[in-house]
DNA sequence: TGGAGTTGTTAAAACGTTTTAGTTATTTTG
DNA sequence: CAAAATAACTAAAACGTTTTAACAACTCCA
């Protein structure tokens, strides 16, 4: 009945041919290619039986004999993240469309667990492996890059090894997303951004910092705050220490932070713009909600998917003899609540 | 070097034994009881090659002779909905537990894309499935129930068929959400849901009109608005038509239907709690930045991944022969932003 | 002392494919 | 017209496990 027990057997000895000519036939017909030879009436003829009962090759039996598994493995900071669940939702749309299926998992910025996932994630069997990195994984990258597989960097570079990889233009949208808070008058701006060693963190505060020290009046406020991902109370400090400092405007490094930090400000009775200009990077519901008086540096969400899954792609047709990595550096769009749009970067659709 | 071709051959051939020796030991090993009688001293040399070596089971190959592969299916409406996002970061972390991997798909609340991932799945090879039904899946579900593999249904339950499920009490949590509006003193209160047919809307929706009935001074106002979950534009012209009909309180049936209509609401110049009052489902950022004034009933997440995955794990372990279906019905919290918890149901936890 | 259990181990058959190396029949070529 | 090339197909090995059946070597009990 509903028994998916149909094998390639029964697909061979009712169309009358050997198993090996409907391997052949089923190859063909899913690479589109004509790599095997096989007369068109007998070809037609095992299609037809095929079709007929639905038949569909184990996927198992098939990759243990081919060593391709037609799956990527997918591993993000953490998934249940606005800004990482909306990439994996492209992802997966994106593979998809290459009949790709995806694993994914999440590593809480922990070496250890990035570690574990790229183990079980390897054993299971995958064609290949966009990785988010975090501070510390550079071993467990550098032993998965150096496998047979190819591996594609997701939002941060590592860039002691070379490595396929997309980020955005990090440091462009520090100094966009500064420049916003200083086009609209403040000259006290703070960055507050998280005590990571990464490389998208980096180059957002170099940024700041370039664009502070441009100007006569900002030049001498550059202060960057380092937040630990895992303990938001170095926050609360912050934002209750912010204001006997005359502290203007603030600069969030990811969106999380900025949540984090505009509910606090709140919390403490100030208000947004009244008492703070505010700036983030990532886009989030609370930033759309023009209710709030938030900049921010929208990440082009779905470019980062395609863009990833795509190079994946290119390296896992190209096999073992790819020569060079590609870095994709993807440009960002400034918005703010208002709904106007100050710029829009041209080249980013 | 770092070439994962360590075998299960190499293992058996450094240790002396045969590979089915090896294949007892790792078996022993990994569910932790002693099935299979082999000497003590034995064991111990296989276990200390196999961890030399870093041997661990091809799974492919595991699959394919033992027809488990230690993953489960999760099909979601969307991943990159917050709600999805945190029950499937829960579901990962409860499977990894268990030592399974996850493949996750979205259905975009689509019947045919239901299909289409069930049947990738199911071909991959899953050992169960966890899948948010949608309108018109009922067959599709049928079909998938009726194999070898257990089903468990999320967040929505499809009463035709007796299957396993953990849901919430949405009857309940409708009530109080509705209850939470009259008791800040609204009467003219309208429900905003969606044009589907699913089960956990219905009973939100049943729990809104119940509530509104008990009392005389609501008793004329019971109005439920159904948006299309892909055209938004309903929503705004329900938001527009609404100030002249003198409505005080919108209670929203999702997350998703909230932080659009909240944006609808002051795009058109009203703001709340001024001009309505807001009650919604799921919780969101913004409804917790205690400058929007809303109730809103907290669903448990984490209990329901956690559920959901322990009672997939129930059925695989009982095998063919699981008789009767569970249906977990969890209870929500009601909380209002204002940081004063109404009423907290004390099996929450 | 000799059959029945028990313990520790192995050989070999699956599992369902892909893929290499042929084999046969037919066509082309010089 | 024989030799070479091609077209269409197949047999069988391989992929790395799990698992069944069996086998020796002991131990036990009467």
């Amino acid at each position: 009945m509903g028994s998916n027990k149909v094998t390639i057997k029964d697909i061979a000895a009712e169309a009358g041919v050997s198993i090996s000519l409907v391997s052949f036939v089923m190859s063909n017909q899913a690479t589109g290619r004509d790599t095997y030879r096989v007369n068109k009436d007998t070809a037609k003829r095992v299609l037809e039986v095929a079709k007929k009962h639905n038949y569909r090759p184990n996927t198992m039996a098939r990759s243990l004999r081919s060593g391709r598994t037609y799956s990527i493995g997918v591993i993000v900071s953490d998934i249940s993240n606005k800004f990482f669940a909306d990439i994996a939702r492209c992802i997966e749309d994106r593979a998809n469309h290459y009949n790709y299926t995806v694993l994914f998992g999440s590593t809480d910025e922990n070496p250890e667990k990035l570690k574990a996932l790229i183990e079980v994630f390897m054993n299971k069997g995958i064609d290949g492996l966009i990785v988010v990195p975090c501070a510390g994984s550079q071993e467990a990258i550098r032993l998965a890059a150096q496998s047979e597989i190819p591996v594609v960097l997701l939002d941060r570079d590592v860039p002691e090894y070379d490595l396929d990889c997309v980020v955005l233009n990090n440091a462009r949208a520090g100094e966009d997303a500064t420049q916003s808070l200083i086009a609209r008058g403040c000259s006290k701006i703070d960055m507050v951004s998280h005590a990571l060693n990464l490389s998208n963190l980096a180059e957002r505060e170099e940024g700041y910092t370039k664009t502070m020290r441009k100007s006569p009046h900002t030049k001498q406020f550059v202060n960057i705050v380092r937040i630990p991902h895992d303990d938001t109370s170095k926050l609360k400090e912050y934002i209750k220490s912010t204001a006997e400092r005359g502290v203007e405007g603030i600069l969030f490094a990811t969106n999380t932070l900025a949540v984090a930090g505009i509910k606090e400000i709140y919390r403490n009775g100030y208000s947004i713009p009244e008492d703070f200009m505010i700036a983030s990077f990532d886009s989030n519901d609370i930033f759309d909600l023009s209710l709030i008086d938030v900049n921010y540096v929208s990440q082009p969400v779905e470019k980062f998917g395609r863009e990833a899954v795509d190079l994946m792609m290119r390296d896992i047709d190209k096999g073992k003899d790819r020569t060079g990595k590609t870095k994709i550096s993807l440009n960002s769009e400034l918005i703010t609540t208002r709904n106007q749009v100050i710029e829009c970067l041209k080249d980013f659709n």
